[in-house]
RNA sequence: GGCCACGUGGCGCAACUGAAUAGCGCAUCUGAUUACGGCUCAGAAGGUUGCAGGUUUGAAUCCUGCCGUGGUCACCA
């Protein structure tokens, strides 16, 4: 502004904030710092702000109009050779939110995942298996399918290493070693076998596969994700090629000597890239193109797609999108990897070969049960059931480690120390779940019905009860820009902020004690709304909220 | 080596996409409770935002170069 009105900042300041509160009704003050002018905003405007959302049950969201396109969004993707872990932990918890985060942000959402259920090293658990398994299954074993299976894929790993050993020791280099231990070749037969559809093979992959299957379902139900829609990589893996002629003959790609397809990227500063061998068969590029093609038939509505994958592929998917642009696809403009920075343990990365992994099922059971050790120390849930107990723990330790991976910016690594595992105390998941579980509390104790319409129009407002419906009034706008940066790290601190303030307003201001009855009727309504936003808040996290802990 | 991401008090994170004295939580130190649930609140201490330049009235934020960490550069996925 002072580039058009030239002057001293503090006096244009002070005449501008004379003027604004002589004419303006809503502005009741202000003051002039070093040439920011403040203005102060009445009392009555925060009280008409709160009466008009009071009756919002889902103040904040906004629904998706008629005819828009919706969005897909990817995440999970397993491969069916052993357990989640951690790693797919932050997967999974990154997807749901930024797919509930969607919707309450007015897009119409589908979640999926592609399951990477066929290829070599399927093949290698299924070999281990076979060798060694005398029959097992995860009824005789009592075992989870998918550790069943995981058990298979490592005990392929020490076999074959085992054979290395034995084939250096005969003075063959590493990599020849590696390229001729039998075990290794037999995978790789099996794999031949299974892509010509024989008949052995394929039952024992189904087999096998339904068994990971099983042991998924129950991982992704404790941790609180689904999905609407499932594709397997033994029906997508040959999809593409026709897209690839399709691509020679308008030029995006070209044909090598060799047969080889390429995509010519150097223009766009990357590198060129092989979209089928040499044999014709497609690489994980061909198939990625076809899959994304073949979910907008399946969709015709979807506009734009959201692939939640670790960073490391980051490279990949530029080139992917890159690739369907090339192609003209009118949604190709509207993609996004959801990229995020892998999850590390205090002793280095996660393998699942070297069994150094965190596995998923038990973290979980690890959360639970500290929650449970803290609940006990504090004692106040002498009238619960053992039922109620479990699903409490259950909450608050699923809580605790959702928020703990949520609100850091999904591109930053996070160090994971099983040792200390998750706060409990401070800004984490258990002390909102614990200010929500305190206000549900003063709801049970309001002996009167506070919900009735209430003039407040003319009731003065305490500091801390307007700086508490500021932060509420930022809930829209926070929704819309968690949804355009894909974070639900926007909305852990939203709720963080937001649980601090009332926290704040609880401690300076008695609610029931209050005398004047307006006002006890309305610091309970701004309870209960403060209440239903964190509800709400969490909800798009993935994380419940408990009404006693 | 090329390309990409990240680098903020001891530790873990913010900063609404360029604004006021860089916020918050752990941890440390002081206080508050015969209570609407102390898993709480009030306060103190703790910083040259990796380094050096540049753009701007104004930079943690944008640009350039360097340093550090991680990732990636397969006819693997």
């Amino acid at each position: 502004m002072l580039r058009y009105k030239k002057g001293n900042p503090v006096q244009i300041g002070e005449a501008l904030g004379a003027y604004v509160r002589e004419k303006v009704d809503l502005i009741s003050g202000f003051n002039v710092v070093k040439g920011f002018l403040n203005l102060k905003i009445s009392d009555s405007y925060y009280l008409k702000f709160f009466k008009e959302i009071y009756n919002q049950k889902e103040f904040g969201k906004v629904n998706p109009s008629a005819g828009d396109s919706s969005v897909m969004v990817e995440y999970s993707s397993p491969n069916t050779n052993k357990p989640l872990h951690l790693g797919h932990i932050r997967n999974n918890l990154l997807g749901y939110s930024v797919s509930e985060i969607l919707k309450a942000s007015g897009k119409k959402v589908y979640k999926t995942q592609i399951i990477n259920d066929r290829g070599i090293h399927i093949c290698k658990s299924m070999l281990a298996w076979k060798r060694y398994g005398n029959g097992e299954t995860p009824e005789s074993t009592g075992l989870k399918g998918d550790k069943l299976v995981g058990n298979y894929y490592v005990k392929f790993d020490q076999e074959y290493k085992k054979e290395i050993e034995v084939f250096i020791n005969q003075g063959k280099s590493a990599d020849e070693a590696k390229a001729e231990a039998p075990i290794f070749l037999e995978a790789q037969e099996m794999l031949r076998k299974w892509e010509g559809g024989d008949e052995e093979t394929v039952a024992l992959w189904k087999k096998m596969n339904s068994w990971v299957y099983d042991g998924f379902d129950i991982t992704y139900k404790n941790l609180g994700v689904d999905f609407d829609q499932l594709y397997y990589e033994s029906d997508t893996y040959l999809l593409g090629k026709k897209v690839i002629e399709e691509g020679l003959k308008k030029g995006v790609f070209y044909r090598r000597d060799d047969g080889s397809v390429w995509c010519d990227l150097t223009d766009e500063g990357l590198d060129e890239k092989i979209v089928l061998r040499s044999d014709g068969t497609a690489v994980y590029m061909t198939q990625d193109i076809g899959t994304a093609i073949e979910r907008v038939t399946d969709f015709p509505d979807i506009g734009g797609m959201v692939y939640t994958v670790g960073n490391e592929q980051d490279y990949h998917f530029q080139v992917l999108f890159l690739i369907l642009k090339k192609l003209e696809f009118d949604w190709a403009k509207n993609l996004f990897h959801l990229s995020y920075g892998m999850v590390d343990l205090p002793s280095g990365k996660m393998k699942s070969r070297e069994g150094t992994v965190v596995d998923a099922d038990d973290l979980m059971i690890e959360m639970a049960d500290t929650a449970k050790s803290i609940s006990e120390e504090l004692g106040k849930l002498e009238d619960f059931t053992d039922a109620e107990k479990d699903t409490l723990y259950k909450t608050i330790g699923l809580g605790a480690l959702k928020y703990f991976i949520l609100k850091v910016d999904p591109r930053k690594r996070i160090l994971f120390d099983p040792e200390n595992s998750v706060d409990f105390q401070g800004n984490t998941g258990p002390f909102i779940q614990y200010t929500y579980a305190r206000i549900q509390s003063i709801l049970r104790k309001a002996n009167f019905d506070y919900s009735t319409d209430l003039e407040i129009s003319k009731l003065n407002l305490h500091e801390r009860e307007r700086e508490l419906i500021k932060q509420i009034q930022l809930l829209p706008e926070t929704i819309q820009q968690a949804a355009n940066n894909y974070s639900p790290a926007v909305i852990a601190n939203y709720t963080f902020e937001l649980v601090k303030e009332f926290n704040s307003f609880y401690q300076n201001v008695s609610i029931l004690g209050e005398d004047n009855p307006d006002i006890k009727q309305f610091r309970v309504q701004l309870s209960q709304k403060v209440g239903e936003i964190i509800k709400t808040a969490f909800s798009l996290l993935g994380i419940n909220v408990p009404e006693r802990m």
